[in-house]
DNA sequence: CGAGTAATGGATTGATTAGTCCATAATCAG
DNA sequence: CTGATTATGGACTAATCAATCCATTACTCG
């Protein structure tokens, strides 16, 4: 059933993708009603506070569009089709794939978007804060896992681990809006994986000789 | 010979530091006129033009205030009298120590107050991302000293090793600032300079045997 | 058609932004 | 002392911030 009144004249949809876009690039903070209302078509103010509410509420529904399409990580954490290790490693490479995709802004938005500001964006600081604690705890169920399947050390500090990956995931973002290349970004990966490796069991490297 | 005129009526030094923390803490758009001038011990807005020339200014000053005092990572680094892979190790420590300083803002400066803003805000991110780029430089360096050293396999994929170190050390100031306890952080490194032993020359690994 | 409903254009709000202006005040050298 | 120099308080500006208001428009349902 449709309802009755003068039907939107813009997409919400794409005005949503648009705005995504907007605060990805820019920030919760640095990203203006102004320029917000142009990139989402040049909609009135009134048009604006009528389909989402305040900057906050629009904030809030793009960030969510943004986890929901883009941030897949956690998903391919908890992929119990593939062994922890395997999990891992495609994660981290598909971050890498995506933060440094050229059809959107580097980085990642849950990242970047709002780390810091000023009093007034506590909220949405707090926000993306939640959502970066998510990823860190996919992370050391992973790691966990990898205790738990036997691929790891019983021994092993999940927590540690746990931190060099995240904090590795959290910079890619950085070094991605920085320029870096994806090639480089990618080996590094490989070289983080030599922490695992490092914490493998003592029948694994026997194995070796 | 000291200067004619009145003499100003609040200390500069004290008031640059003040600033310093409120750029930290809040990035360089998240910190306003208003918020700094009274951090600076309510001085008037001409006080404030007169003794650092604008907001942009007194952020340049500030910033270059901050690599000196807290951002000595670069010059660990380059510290000849320590074997390479010690000097990475200890700059990392070195980095999350302060990082998590309870005296001072979480997380590094450099970092955090300049990523993302406004399009007004881009010379100031350019500056931030530039000394980004001469820590990641350093750290190539260190990196490329522990292959002439001969710690390093000579085929060493020297860029993917520092972007490694680089993404991580950039990562902890995010952690930081989310709250990760400074233990989990350090046991974090000590996973990391296991990529660094991966990549150790062969008769390192004959001499476990 | 007419009533109900929701979106629109456009003007407008009050708060806040960085920055300027000027008369006054406090120091210096001569 | 005088004159030069610099800092200060406090009012002020123009631009921008997020958000609101209202008459008008465009649609659905009965």
């Amino acid at each position: 059933m449709a309802r009755s009144g003068r039907p939107r004249g813009f997409d919400r949809d794409s005005a949503l993708d648009r705005a995504m876009h907007l605060f990805w690039e820019h920030g919760y903070e640095g990203a203006s009603l102004l320029t917000l209302r142009r990139a989402m078509g040049d909609i009135s103010s009134a048009s604006f506070y009528a389909a989402f509410g305040s900057k906050e509420a629009l904030y809030r529904e793009t960030l969510a569009r943004y986890l929901a399409v883009h941030g897949g990580i956690v998903g391919a954490l908890d992929d119990e089709t593939l062994p922890p290790r395997s999990r891992l490693e495609q994660a981290l490479i598909a971050s890498v794939a995506v933060q440094t995709d050229p059809a959107h802004p580097k980085g990642c938005m849950m990242t970047l978007s709002s780390i810091v500001s000023s009093e007034a964006g506590a909220p949405t600081r707090a926000l993306t804060r939640a959502e970066r604690e998510i990823t860190r705890q996919a992370l050391q169920r992973c790691i966990a896992a990898g205790v738990t399947a036997g691929d790891l050390d019983p021994a092993t500090d999940v927590a540690g681990l746990t931190m060099l990956y995240d904090g590795l995931v959290l910079g890619i973002s950085i070094q991605a809006r920085d320029g870096v290349p994806t090639e480089t970004l990618r080996a590094g990966i490989g070289h983080a994986m030599a922490a695992w490796d490092a914490q493998g069991r003592q029948e694994r490297e026997s194995k070796l000789h």
